[in-house]
DNA sequence: CTTGGAATGTCAACAACACTGACATATTGT
DNA sequence: ACAATATGTCAGTGTTGTTGACATTCCAAG
């Protein structure tokens, strides 16, 4: 599929972008980043829990029955980073280990009631800025911010993207 | 389960936004906030620098002679941590400390021919990735993508990016 | 001129979270 | 039987953040 010529700044069908757009760019990612996480980071903090803990539960809450293999690839750290996690998350009884049916060495992740709640807690304190920044944005805007952020990840991390996303459209 | 195809719905004023479309921009976050950093930390990591590091030299170079304070507001960090830092940039002869001339307690940072270097460096590696991003997603998805990011920061933190970013059209 | 406060630097201790390397255990597949 | 896989664990290390305490320098107000 042809990529749409676009209106506005570009001189010869390919987008002309100046050095202080990109920088402009890097600058917005990292700022809002750092909003992206404030919320969340002020209920972590209460439970004297980190934001590997949150990743864990977000994800495990996402796909629950994972193996530890496939989270560990999803999260992109070591075994022994998210086995310190993981061991924390399982004795406060937030994550339940259960050992695979099929193959006996895998153990399934899935979140408690307590899981679910701190979870929940942690997803809308995030999710209430991210709706309010759509909403702001509106829904042009929002196609187009995920559209780049798809097109910034490393291709194997794109993969578990879509795979979680189930590529559906924004 | 037909997945909604609900792209989307700016019919009725108010974006409507289900908990998977949320969730999708969250993870779209995550991952690609893996993928932003993941150039300059190779070219770190040779040098054993880290991320905070870069985000020094970035701000420095951004502002020249810029204040300690200020960029502590910036970065967001205590005074300790980001003298740490300051201080092995400096003594490897990367970033230059001045004694203010108006107010002599201020230090007025900036950086030297090799700090410059550096900074290039790790800039054109994060940059080099934004480009094609911002290529194959096409100019009205980064206009999006920087909407959708402003809303998403603190005020505060947004105050600075404004600063920077003179407010100049994406 | 003294004094309070602001801006900066530094020391020490600590915690979160990543890393490497080595090793143990159970299980599966060949 | 044996190699590979999936997981867990121990020990050590590094970066980056935090507090708290304290020193220095300087500006400005009394």
């Amino acid at each position: 599929m042809a990529q749409g010529q676009n209106r506005s700044e570009h001189t010869h069908g390919l987008l002309f972008l100046t050095d202080e757009q990109l920088r402009k760019g890097i600058e917005a990612m990292f700022f809002a980043y750092r909003g992206f996480t404030a919320d969340p980071d002020r209920i972590l903090a209460e439970k004297s829990y980190g934001r590997a803990h949150h990743r864990a539960l977000h994800f495990i809450q996402r796909s629950p029955g994972t193996t530890v293999d496939n989270l560990l690839s999803t999260l992109g750290v070591t075994k022994q980073s998210l086995n310190r996690v993981l061991r924390t998350l399982i004795e406060d009884g937030l994550v339940l280990n259960k050992v695979g049916t099929n193959d006996k060495r895998q153990r399934h992740l899935s979140l408690t009631y307590a899981g679910r709640e701190l979870e929940q807690a942690l997803s809308n304190a995030q999710r209430d800025r991210m709706r309010s920044a759509y909403r702001q944005a509106g829904a042009e805007a929002v196609y187009g911010f995920c559209t780049v952020l798809e097109a910034m990840m490393d291709p194997d991390l794109k993969q578990h993207y879509d795979q979680l996303t189930g590529g559906d459209p924004v």
